[in-house]
DNA sequence: TTTAATGTTCATGA
DNA sequence: TTCATGAACATTAA
């Protein structure tokens, strides 16, 4: 379920119900979401008896605040969390559950993950800062954070198509495959053009789409695709306001021209032919 | 049966 | 170094 609006999304509905609990223990049904150097064991042992404090985000990074140690957490594609009241509690759990936090109040939160690609990482206060500059994440899609000098001085040296220049977070981090092309869709930017190729104008314009769509998603829960629930059971609303992806064969909601669906950097990519000219708008 | 699906990371070769 | 491509992870549904 994971671009920045809905990790944003779950990290809310997160902090509200995990935040002041106390692990008791946990299951681990799927040992490959586990990354770590310890053992699995060792893992949980690290764990147990602690408080989580906060969740927090980096990027796409759900960050569990522990008394020593801060607890990772990437959805990739499908990761969700569920979260159960003492009496709530399945008798079974969810086929696609693979990891269960006990809490010792007697509630517990559920990682439920179809296709497995999600990962828990495990660092300390002390090597947090090395940890997430090993992830070369770029800064937060804010006005504050996100600088425009910046920003255009990282394109101009970079070859690389646009498109594939967002995905990477390096730049700026939250940008997953729908939004990016919503945003490149609002700047009128062909999604193959080179990076370096883009004028000041557009990358001004496309930094000011980037911030001001990933607020308005997540200002309205994210959007709900597939299956895309947060913690609280919410589907997203921002679906309903999608332009581009998953449009190819509609009008263009500017200017009437058939959507077109091509792939960049091995994703689906969605946009206007019209709009988003390969040689660029001049 | 084949393909694609809201992501990251690693290997290989140019 | 940089970049492109493909694979890997794994499951489901059209």
């Amino acid at each position: 379920m994971p671009e920045l609006p809905e990790v944003e999304s779950a990290r809310v509905g997160l902090d509200r119900v995990a935040r002041n609990k106390q692990i008791q223990a946990i299951e681990v049904y799927w040992p490959n979401l586990i990354s770590t150097n310890l053992s699995i064991d060792e893992w949980q042992k690290t764990l147990i008896d602690q408080t989580i404090h906060q969740v927090s985000r980096r990027g796409k990074y759900l960050v569990f605040e522990l008394d020593t140690h801060l607890l990772v957490s990437h959805l990739r594609m499908e990761g969700k969390y569920f979260y159960f009241l003492k009496e709530d509690i399945p008798q079974e759990k969810a086929k696609h559950t693979h990891v269960i936090f006990k809490f010792t109040d007697g509630s517990q939160l559920h990682y439920h993950d179809v296709r497995k690609f999600g990962r828990f990482e495990l660092t300390s206060y002390k090597d947090q800062a090395a940890f997430f500059n090993s992830k070369k994440l770029g800064p937060e899609p804010t006005e504050e954070a996100f600088d425009l000098t910046e920003f255009s001085k990282a394109l101009q040296k970079k070859s690389r198509a646009i498109k594939t220049v967002l995905l990477s977070q390096e730049q700026v981090v939250g940008l997953g495959n729908i939004y990016v092309d919503e945003v490149l869709f609002d700047s009128g930017i062909y999604p193959e053009r080179p990076a370096n190729s883009l004028t000041e104008k557009e990358i001004a314009l496309l930094r000011t789409n980037i911030i001001q769509t990933i607020e308005r998603a997540t200002g309205l829960g994210g959007s709900t695709i597939r299956t895309y629930k947060n913690t609280l059971g919410e589907a997203g609303r921002y679906q309903d306001y999608l332009q581009v992806y998953g449009k190819q064969g509609t009008p263009c909601p500017n200017c009437g021209t058939t959507i077109e669906k091509i792939k960049v950097h091995g994703r689906g990519t969605h946009y206007c032919p019209v709009c988003q000219p390969r040689e660029g708008n001049r």
